[in-house]
DNA sequence: CGGATCATTTTTGCATTCAAAATGGTTCCA
DNA sequence: TGGAACCATTTTGAATGCAAAAATGATCCG
């Protein structure tokens, strides 16, 4: 198996997986379920540290990382500059088939709020904005975002929504799709930065954190 | 030596130092030189990786990353905004212990600048950046922004300037101490913007690549 | 003499090993 | 009985060993 694979199998089972924030990092049982020994694994759970997804405790193995208050908002702080430039760098750029692809994601996006489904809502939310990022043609960009997504995701994506603000992100996805198609950079980026903000007045309203 | 240590000494060798862009990495010399062995000098290597310094070449070893000019102009443009935030977070933030460090090195800077001492103009003018960055108090911005400098800095602080365009640095930079003074979060992301924006035109004018 | 081919050496990536540190459990004594 | 001290076990971090791949360079043939 090559390095970048393991990493990545490492982050799935971080950010998606069975090993819950806080909790210590099996090494050993990692280097069976991927069939690797030790020395990969260690390559990779550094990487990752370096990611801030992983805390290495000298001595005392690796854990989970916990995300405190703190970490929120610096995390959202950071992900509302990046997506808002995102934003700016995708409006000259974004092609018109990744225009119509993101006009089918918020029309799914719009049938599961009106479902009330809200697991498929934030799927649909969270490729529109992948989407924003990937048309704004910027590797870099790419690299931070999804770094800071994988670490934030769990507080973005799981906090449950109140009607009202459900309703109002609703809306404000129609101003994003609609400053897109009128490639309005300005625009766009103010939109994506309050919503953004709002988002994480929510988040940080439901008292969102894994630990101090 | 710590795990960390050696990921800063690798990273000083790397940006500072002995390792042109495109050489090859010398494992077995820096394990000499940093008296360890391969392994931990290796998980360095993938976290230097990691961060876009270091180019792994499955089975042939790694190399100092080299700056393509796409690269040039991503890293400035996610620098762009990633100073633009520190400048906005700074405003509210910032301590008049900080703000009267800054005006010193400002005025530091512009000394360098009457005497032509373009080396140190540019050490002040990037311990000038980095303060405002740590003004914003925002750890995971201080940590992709210092990622970002350390991939940009030969493009940023070795381009040499043409005089019209220094003076107008000069100038820019009253500006940006002027609106922190002023606490003008919106009028300092403005000029930051503006002043990378510009530096970046002068590296692309510059025609700085270190290679495709 | 130039270029292809194959053996030799070096380098790479990973598994294993080893010493040091931490953990857990048992014993011993007040 | 409670708690400190001691020892066995496990885990960690790094060095070493080993097989496979790549680089080197010597030889052979046109």
């Amino acid at each position: 198996m090559m390095h970048d694979e393991v990493v990545s199998r490492l982050r799935h089972v971080l950010t998606e997986g069975e090993i819950p924030p806080g909790a210590r990092i099996p090494e050993r049982e990692l280097c069976a379920s991927f069939a690797i020994s030790r020395t990969p694994l260690r390559e990779a759970l550094k990487v990752l540290a370096a990611e801030g997804l992983v805390v290495l405790l000298p001595n005392r193995g690796s854990r989970a990382a916990k995300l405190t208050r703190k970490d929120v908002k610096e995390l959202f702080e950071v992900c509302e500059a990046l997506e808002a430039a995102a934003g700016e760098l995708a409006c000259p750029r974004i092609s018109d088939a990744q225009l119509r692809e993101i006009a089918e994601l918020q029309a799914g996006m719009v049938e599961h709020y009106r479902a009330q489904d809200l697991l498929s809502y934030y799927r649909c939310n969270r490729l529109i904005h992948e989407a924003i990022v990937r048309a704004a043609d910027n590797a870099v960009l790419a690299g931070f975002y999804e770094s800071i997504a994988a670490r934030i995701r769990r507080a973005r994506f799981i906090t449950p929504m109140s009607p009202e603000h459900w309703a109002l992100a609703i809306q404000e996805h129609e101003g994003i799709l609609n400053a897109l198609q009128r490639r309005d950079a300005g625009g766009l980026a103010h939109i994506l930065r309050n919503h953004l903000r709002r988002k994480r007045e929510e988040v940080v309203r439901a008292g969102f954190a894994e630990g101090e």
